[in-house]
DNA sequence: ATTCGTCTGTGCGTTGGCGCACTGTACTTG
DNA sequence: CAAGTACAGTGCGCCAACGCACAGACGAAT
């Protein structure tokens, strides 16, 4: 028998979590589904328990990239304890798996009814934004190799797993660039033996060895979550 | 005499804007002062009525990049109605001006008496995620032309004037590129007969060429601010 | 009037990443 | 087992931006 496995819901007080979570609902989250439009209204909040899931920034026509991750360790729709219904970026299941899920009013009636919730809320946000703003500076300054260390090492958190299905296809899209910079940056890591890779099939085999591949970005982010939430 | 030109503060209902504004202290904003260092507690927090200030990311060592700007449309401390003292980013008086100030315990004070001012604070927390959002998106997919065009226009729009001081070297440091990519999108869009540009004293000559040559991102900005704070 | 500091413009080679197109290598399905 | 369909790897020219260095150009201060 589980129990509950997101961070936030966790980090409630005990009364406050029950009655949350009797307010929730268990939903599967399949890889690739979209789960909110840019500037669409968001019918429901997600607390991921195993799955996790991208957020991605698009300009223009441009194909976009990915903000921020959401896991375990967080949720989806926060902007809901703003008072605000639409959403500023897409979000997509990354990987595949189960989440908690609230109807927006509900969610809402939540906050209203637990300090300690809303508190865990705002603190969350902040976290949200502090990596936001990570994300621009890492975009503009980082190379390939590191950002996709970086990634990995955030899918693994999130997945818990060592090894997990992605296509350069979607890890270019992903980072932001063409594939072909995917299979260099890949290539190199692959040749010095951080991870392996075939076919779609990712495996983490030096996880110490890809932190120090990756760019600061990643400590810096564990870093702030920790500190603001733990 | 002048009243009030906050945009938020504006917005209050009277009784409530009365009561903050008598909590509030003015103060001269002056160019390049450092409000607010990365991580560290903010003391007050600040509402431009005239000078505006730039919001800076920063990795490892790099020189920094701004990711946000904020003019009597905003204010620099939002962070604090979500409960967290320390600030992600770094804080630069890019325009001086006036302020209004708060101590960070008395904003919090008056968070809680008015729920009209806690709105509006939550609403402009989103506009701030969706302007990092966007700002990510923008430095990784755009070219410094049309975000030195932005910029401009953002700057104008806070400055109220169509001329200011600012040299290629601050330029530069603002969208984290070499002063010399500066010089060159500088010297085309004088060349297009947008601005003036002279020893420090930018002029916008064109405003609507300038739109034109600005980055959608501009647009987009206008549209969120809109959408959710009028 | 000369000097000095600040700001702008130019020139060079370098590089990280881009776009495009094609080849090679697996699984997968009929 | 043959054909089809992902997916990964390679090669080539291109370009925006980089680092570095130096040369004017203007304004203020001595």
């Amino acid at each position: 028998m589980i129990t509950v496995v997101n961070h936030l819901i966790e980090s409630l007080p005990r009364k406050d979590r029950l009655h949350f979570m009797s307010a929730c609902q268990p939903v599967e989250l399949t890889l690739a589904q979209v789960l909110y439009e840019r500037s669409k209204p968001t019918a429901y909040v997600y607390f991921p328990t195993d799955g996790f899931i991208s957020l991605i920034a698009t300009v223009d026509g441009s194909p976009g990239v990915e903000v921020g991750m959401v896991g375990r360790e967080g949720m989806l729709g926060a902007q809901l304890a703003l008072g605000v219904l639409t959403t500023p970026l897409h979000a997509v299941v990354q990987g595949a798996g189960t989440a908690l899920r609230l109807s927006a009013r509900t969610f809402r009636i939540e906050i209203d009814h637990s300090p300690a919730l809303a508190r865990v809320l705002n603190r969350y946000l902040y976290v949200l934004m502090a990596q936001l703003a990570e994300s621009a500076a890492c975009l503009r300054f980082h190379q390939i190799e590191p950002r996709l260390a970086r990634w990995l090492l955030m899918s693994q958190d999130r997945a818990k797993s060592d090894t997990f299905h992605v296509t350069q296809e979607f890890l270019a899209y992903m980072l932001g660039v063409r594939r072909v910079g995917i299979t260099a940056a890949a290539g190199d890591l692959q040749r010095n033996g951080l991870i392996g890779y075939s076919r779609g099939e990712l495996t983490v085999i030096d996880r110490s060895g890809l932190e120090a591949a990756a760019c600061s970005c990643y400590k810096t982010d564990q870093k702030v979550y920790s500190e603001i939430l733990d």
